[in-house]
Formats: structure tokens, C-alpha cells, sequence
DNA sequence: AACTATTTATAAGA
DNA sequence: TTCTTATAAATAGTT
């Protein structure tokens, strides 16, 4: 806004510089009072010139103006970093959800609750999973009552025996389930038709006990434990 | 700059005021950086709008603008400082130096040196004094005296009498002066050409001692520190 | 947010 | 530095 146009770098010349610091210093602190008077603005305005000569204008006193920006910087400081604290919970929170959520899904399916939209190959996974995790229970539970036999009551004995006899015909049943469906299902996989009701369901039979299979390190550890 | 000219005084319209905060806002911005470009200088520029938004901008940083702000103004206060103490001793000093010369003057005028500029009244005035503090200093030399006369060598005692009568011989001629200059000065009072020179003066004689003048309760306190 | 008639700022020259 | 002036830039009021 002169004779001519002018781009924005360093003067070189430095009287050519000395002069329009002298002019636009006076139009900045002027535009800078006007801003402050027009818009009700609290203006701080510090100007140190390349001779290091200090020019400023403060529309109310650069005390205040200069603790009031540092008072603003530390609430944005602290705002930032609260709200970035609550965006990693956020996170967190969400995780933690999503995983509970598959849990509490996996649970029901393993309670054989909520088994409506598995497939037969899906409830056979999950059969043999509940089947590894009996075996399992029970294989510990046996391993106990071999410890020690005797200090057991009779009757805990005899529903032992009792148990395995049940066990035996139950497990004869279940391959009998299995034959039928490989001649039903030879071609198509997909939901054909069979679901976890009625008495099909291995999972729905209630066992306590398995035959005694001694199994071993891995119960020798919780041996090791009980003792 | 606009459509029409507008006084710098507080905008009412709130809508107005907001769009013109937002406008010279970023044309003060602007400004403050293409100076220090421009200018190579370094500027810190800090806004609060009227609903307390922060708008900033600093060529460096802020921190290191207030930082160069605070200490600059440390120093300046300092120098303000310096500055006004050292005003305040020079004008001590002048204080001084003024009420030293005019002690210095009327020194040498009570030891009847540089008389020259005194008309006969100021020389009487003078003499006055003179006389004043010689009778008073006798009386208490006299005092001293009387307090304890065989307590002195018998030379003294003589020294004092011999005195005593010279005194009188003086005061006698001192009184025929006075009577010579009032028939000679009846009219005229302004330096009727008599000066401190010569028999008449009769400060340049050298009296050591004054009749025995008894003075009172002055004198009685004096004694009381010489006791 | 754009437009534009004006005012204002200022670059160059004296 | 200061004044002048042609011109660039900013912006007040309007759409």
C-alpha cells in the first residue's frame, strides 16, 4: 500500500528499513489500540526492533495481559493433556468392552446357552472343547481321589464306580451320533438342520465323573500344589 | 477503510463487533508478522477477545518475547532507579555546596577578610556580632576565671587586670567612632565611603579579655559540664 | 462468507 | 526525520 508493491522479506536496505519499521510500527500499535477500543479486546502488543529498542502497547498493562496468556497457555496445557488421558481410557474402555463382550458370548455358547446361530461343525468344536475341558476336571479330580482313597467316605467311592458304568454307555451313545450324522451330512456343511436340542446333545448330559485315565506332568504340577 | 468512516469508540452491536474483531484481528496479525519480517524484528502480539478466546502470535516465541520484555524492563526500571537516586545526591550535593560557600563567605567576613563589598551599616551589623560573641566568650572565660582564681598561675590574674584596663581604653574610643560617623552620615546610609580599613575599625583590634561582667543562668549550665 | 466503495496505510520520493 | 503523494491494502457496510 504505496508507490509501489512490495514483497514480504527482509530489507535489505537498512535505512529503507529503519523507515518502514518506523511507519508500520506506528500502523501496528495504532490498529492494535483501535482493536482493543472497537472490539473491547484486551490487547498486548511487544515490539523489539533489530537495534533491540523495545516498543509496546498493552491495553491494559502488560502485567495483566501477560498473566492472563500464561494463565490461558497452562489451562490449555492441562485441558490438552486431560483430553488426551481421556481419549487413551476412552480406548481402554472400549477394549476392555469388546473383550468382555466376546467372553460373555463364549461363556453362554459353553453354558450352551445362546447356540442358535452355530453350525454343526461349530457345536462339534465346541463339543470337543467342553469334552477336553471335563476331561481335564476330571482327570484332576480322579488324580485326588487316588491320592488318597481311604480317607474318602465308602459312598463317595461307589458313586465313583458308579459314575465310570454311566460314563462307558454315554460314551458308546455319542459314537453311535456320530456315525448317523457322517451318513446324513456327506456332502453340505453348513447348518444342516441338526441343533443342540433334545437328547442328541452330548453337551446336555450332565457327567461329574470320568473313567479313571491317569494323565501326567502337567497334573503332577498340581499334585504338587495339593500336597 | 470501508464503506464509511467510523470513530474508534466501543462498537454496540454485538454482531458488528464480533465480525470487526474478526476482521482487524487478522489484518493486525498480519501486520505484525510481515513487520518483523520486513524489519527483522522480533514482536509478540497476544489478543483476548470480549468472550476471552486467545489469538497470538510471537516471530520467535512468546516465551522468549516476555522473557526479553521482563528483562528489558528490569532493566529500565533499574535505570529509572539509578537515575532518580542519582538526582536526588546531586541535588544534596548542589544543597551542599551552596550553603558551604555561604558559610565559607560570611567565615571569611567575620575574620574581616573580603569586606571590601560591605556598605558601613553591614559593617556595623558585623561588628554587632562580632562584639556579641567576643562578650560572650569573655564572659565565659571570666567565669571560668572565678570559679577557680588559685587554681591559675598569679601571671594570669596579672594578664586579666592589664586587660581590664585596656578594654576600657578600647570601648572608650569605640564610642567616639560612633559619635564621628553619625554627624559625618546624618543623611546618606548607602556606602558613605567608610571601610573596615585603617584605626577606626574597631574589630582589628585584638582583645583576648572582657571586664568582669557577671552573666546568669547560661553561663551556670556551662559550668556544670566544665565541673 | 463475498463483494466493493471508501478509507487508511504506506512506499517512494523530496 | 518529516512531508507529500500515488498507490496498495484494509475494511465498513451491504448482499
Amino acid at each position: 500500500m504505496g508507490r509501489g508493491k512490495i514483497v514480504i522479506r527482509r530489507i535489505d536496505n537498512t535505512t529503507t528499513r529503519q523507515v518502514t519499521f518506523s511507519k508500520r510500527r506506528n500502523g501496528l500499535l495504532k490498529k492494535a489500540k483501535e482493536l482493543a477500543v472497537l472490539c473491547d479486546a484486551e490487547v498486548g502488543l511487544i515490539i523489539f526492533s533489530s537495534t533491540s529498542r523495545l516498543y509496546d502497547y498493552a491495553s491494559t498493562s502488560m502485567k495483566s495481559v501477560i498473566e492472563r496468556y500464561n494463565k490461558t497457555n497452562e489451562d490449555h496445557q492441562l485441558t490438552m493433556h486431560l483430553n488426551s488421558e481421556l481419549k487413551f481410557w476412552q480406548r481402554e474402555a472400549a477394549t476392555l468392552r469388546q473383550q468382555l463382550h466376546n467372553l460373555q458370548e463364549n461363556h453362554r455358547q459353553m453354558m450352551g446357552v445362546d447356540t442358535n446361530g452355530l453350525g454343526f461343525e461349530e457345536l462339534q468344536s465346541l463339543e470337543n472343547k467342553l469334552e477336553t475341558s471335563l476331561h481335564s476336571i476330571r482327570n484332576k479330580k480322579v488324580f485326588i481321589l487316588n491320592i488318597s482313597p481311604d480317607q474318602l467316605p465308602p459312598s463317595v467311592n461307589l458313586m465313583h464306580r458308579e459314575n465310570m458304568e454311566l460314563y462307558k454307555t454315554i460314551n458308546l451313545s455319542r459314537h453311535e451320533n456320530m456315525k448317523i450324522y457322517q451318513k446324513v451330512n456327506t456332502t453340505g456343511r453348513q447348518n444342516g438342520g441338526f441343533t443342540s436340542s433334545g437328547s442328541l446333545s452330548p453337551t446336555s448330559i450332565d457327567l461329574e465323573l470320568s473313567p479313571p485315565q491317569q494323565q501326567t506332568s502337567e497334573m503332577e504340577e498340581e499334585v504338587t500344589k495339593l500336597g
